[in-house]
RNA sequence: GGUCCUAUCGUCUAGAGGCCUAGGACGUGGCCCUCUCAAGGCUAAAACACGGGUUCGAAUCCCGUUAGGACCGCCA
């Protein structure tokens, strides 16, 4: 039998954190197993449900890869196979019509809560004989007994029905429920795991019941453990970004959040690394954990500098393109763009943090950090920055490897370290006293850039000479 | 309030009764490297929630306590 997992999320706004770890998780079974991955949007709520979080939805799964091979199915379009389930169910005497009004059952639960009752249905239209010409909602008649789930990850959990209420699975306007939906879905779409997150444990013993109600074959349950923020609640717009494609637009390369979200509940020993393929090769529900896990920035981070610095400067340049268009730069035609990633690469978390350092590099004239130039670039200086002005000039080819050899001639020649030259230089070339190495900015930079940059911090400090 | 889930360093986790003086990773501190910043290397501090059992032996199994979380809708 092939494994068939699905993702289901409610288009109500864009894909987050939680659910993009539950879709990857049903996506790694799936393609581990060499099965299928079925997506299917669960938009009965109308009113709540819009074309833009559906979207938002497909973008967030497309940027991080996790491609589907059926669907998406969109349960709104199915609603006459729900209404005919449910009204096999009412013919068979599982169901029953329900004529309590919405109004009255909000009064009755706010009693119950209000006296310490739990709020369950009472069960009043269960045993009625009458049909009145009214509208009326579809429940389920939960029957005596105990429900057990057998968990792939909880391990066996019992519920006494009591506790379960007759849950409505079509309202009084004809539109299915929730519960009702996903047990036809997964029915009839032959979803063989339904992996989903441990809020919906819950639900379970309800869809259960259906499913045996219909007389169907259980599929396998996997009950995720929740992602919590840093407060150890449920994770949400408190604790910062909560949207797949916003790590996009922070510059977070898909894999990094894709590896980062695997490790998140499950684990493989002591392994943090893994490509996309190992993840699949590796990934097994019996090794994710059974605890809820705070979502940690920090590690993402980590991760993501280590896939810049694993990622080919020539495709990281295409990444980056966008982040500088935000600083006014195209440099979609700078043949120097791969060069000058290789020199930022090893030092940025992000790809806009790549971004914004590279900016000094595609600037026609660039400003001077006030404080730097007062510290490095001094009158004394001029004869020294003459001299490199030559070498520089001279050298035959401008490549980090001869611009060494020909700035430890002159450190010889003057008996300076290396310090005393590279700083200057770099406020010079940068305006700052942070950047890549000396020589493989300078190469990366080109000549005629380098060249000019050195002229006009010796300008520079002829003026400052000048009004002292 | 009811139902259910969970409990190892600050965080993610390894741990399947003896391999545990509890391992790795992020983060944090220190040292090394060094033209700045990073990266890299080395290193340090840092945890089995508590109480009872079971057992020759418990982080591991059982029970309880405590703490956290989720759910209880004609939302999904």
């Amino acid at each position: 039998m092939t494994v068939r997992t699905r993702f289901a999320p409610s288009p109500t706004g864009y894909l987050h954190i939680g659910g993009a770890r539950t879709a990857l998780f049903n996506w790694l079974f799936a393609r581990h197993h060499n099965g299928k991955f079925i997506l299917r949007i669960e938009d009965t709520d109308v009113a709540r449900s819009t074309k833009e979080s559906i979207q938002a939805i497909l973008d967030g799964m497309e940027w991080l890869g996790l491609n589907w091979d059926e669907g998406p199915f969109y349960q709104s379009q199915r609603f006459d196979e729900y209404r005919k389930h449910a009204n096999i169910l009412l013919e068979k005497g599982v169901c029953y019509k329900c004529y309590c009004t919405p109004e009255e059952l909000e009064a009755r639960r706010e009693a119950a809560l209000k006296e310490g009752r739990p709020p369950k249905y009472d069960g009043r239209c269960r045993d009625r004989a009458d049909e009145p010409n009214m509208p009326y909602a579809v429940r389920f008649k939960v029957p005596p007994g105990t429900t057990i789930v057998d968990d792939v990850i909880k391990g066996s959990i019992t519920f006494d029905n009591s506790s379960i209420e007759d849950l409505i699975i079509q309202r009084s306007d004809g539109t299915p429920t929730y519960n009702f939906c996903v047990v036809i879905d997964d029915v009839t779409m032959d979803i063989t795991h339904v992996i989903r997150g441990d809020d919906h444990i819950n639900n379970t013993p309800k869809q259960i019941l259906i499913y045996r109600a219909l007389g169907h074959k259980l599929p396998i349950f996997a009950h995720l453990p929740m992602i919590l923020g840093s407060d150890k609640t449920r994770l949400s717009k408190r604790h910062g970004a909560t949207s797949v494609m916003a790590y996009k637009d922070m510059g977070f390369l898909p894999h990094a959040l894709v590896n980062y979200l695997a490790r998140l509940g499950w684990s493989f020993g002591d392994q943090e690394i893994f490509s996309l393929n190992e993840l699949i090769e590796k990934f097994s529900l019996e090794s994710v954990g059974k605890s809820s896990g705070v979502f940690n920035p920090e590690k993402l981070l980590w991760l993501n500098q280590h896939y810049i610095k694993d990622t080919k400067s020539e495709d990281l340049g295409e990444l980056m393109l966008p982040f500088l268009k935000e600083h006014g730069i195209s440099a979609e035609a700078d043949p120097r763009l791969p060069a000058i990633i290789t020199t930022l690469k090893e030092r940025a978390k992000t790809i806009k943090e790549m971004a914004d350092s590279s900016v000094f590099y595609f600037r026609e004239k660039i400003e001077y950090d006030p404080k730097a130039a007062q510290k490095f670039l001094l009158p004394e200086n001029i004869e020294l920055f003459n001299t490199l002005l030559e070498k520089m000039s001279g050298v035959a080819d401008f490549t980090a490897h001869s611009l060494e050899a020909a700035f430890n001639s002159i450190l010889e020649e003057k008996g300076l370290k290396l310090g005393k030259l590279a700083q200057p230089l770099r406020v010079a070339l940068t305006g700052g006293t942070v950047s890549p190495g000396i020589f493989e900015m300078l190469e990366a930079m080109g000549r005629e850039m380098a060249v000019s940059r050195v002229k006009d911090a010796i300008d520079y400090m002829k003026e400052v000479a000048a009004k002292a």
